[in-house]
DNA sequence: TCTCTAAATGCAACTCGTTTGCATCTATTT
DNA sequence: AAATAGATGCAAACGAGTTGCATTTAGAGA
């Protein structure tokens, strides 16, 4: 699963940015280059399932660094109660995100630059910010949905998918 | 500062709403309609700043109990990693917060309707919702900010600005 | 008006994501 | 290879929010 090729590519940008080339953020950095949104405790589950036990403070300061850096974002999943991590990629700024399987599409256009400078003008506001995602249901999930319409009522209500 | 008028106005519009127009509620309401966000907290130290001494848990369940009777709602204020309360009116479904004073100024309009269409078709998702809140701040506190410029260097950093 | 009961409240203990202090270990520099 | 800045693991703490339970109370009914 992990190349040599990629521990190294890993390490290398580690180095560029500035950062010791250490096996914990080598192994943080390779599962957020998989693309796709990441909790720390997603991320602690996939190494255990590799067989390393990460410490969950070493796990949020890694990815706090990465994100002073610049190397990562960070953002609320409302849905989960907790901080998603991705890496940041330039142009992607905003994300479609299925609240079940948590699949990732990302929005390279952002609709609101009009709308923000208009907002600027009428409001006065210094804008420094927002914070727009959508959620819903991709195509696998809404047909996953559909087969199990009939099953079993659930009682954790449809909110689902904590993990 | 609590007419008799608002009691009343908070009273009925408890009833209207189905609920037991209790003490608690009545002033959580209050404050509510004062406008703007407000975190439990905020409410909390409100209602002890007039003598009163309510339980959080009741706080949240009141909170919660007006959200789900669609009172209020409830979103996530990644500046300050809790949650604001605000009446619910209809039509404001956006909202520019200052992140400094935290004054609210309700967007009625949803510039991204065409935009979430579009994305609907390319993607396939079922999109339920999104989440959009612009962060900024105020002409106020522009001011305010320019003129302590000069000042103490702030400890707390600003990186805060989730996106 | 008084009584009854479902529901609201207060309290304390708890959950869980995240943070912090500290001792130990390690990647990088010399 | 030795020195050292800083990275890690561990345990304890933190804070927003939640829950169980005993007590109180709003509102319905007599």
């Amino acid at each position: 699963m992990t190349s040599p090729g990629e521990q190294a590519a890993c390490g290398e940008i580690l180095h560029r940015h500035g950062l010791k080339n250490t096996p914990a953020r080598r192994q943080v950095l390779r599962l957020l280059r998989e693309g796709g949104v990441l909790t720390a405790d997603d991320i602690g589950e996939r190494l255990r399932d590799e067989g390393r036990t990460p410490d969950p403070s070493t796990l949020y300061r890694i990815l706090d660094l990465f994100t002073a850096r610049g190397l990562a974002e960070r953002h609320y999943l409302p849905d989960l109660r907790k901080y998603g991590f991705s890496l940041k990629a330039a142009g992607h700024r905003h994300r479609l995100i299925c609240v079940r399987c948590r699949r990732v599409v990302e929005i390279d256009r952002c609709p609101l630059e009009a709308f923000e400078k208009e907002l600027r003008e009428t409001t006065r506001f210094a804008i420094t910010g927002h914070n727009l995602e959508w959620y819903g249901l991709c195509p696998d999930c809404q047909a996953a949905e559909a087969r199990r319409a009939e099953s079993p009522p659930d009682k954790s209500g449809p909110d689902g998918k904590a993990q």
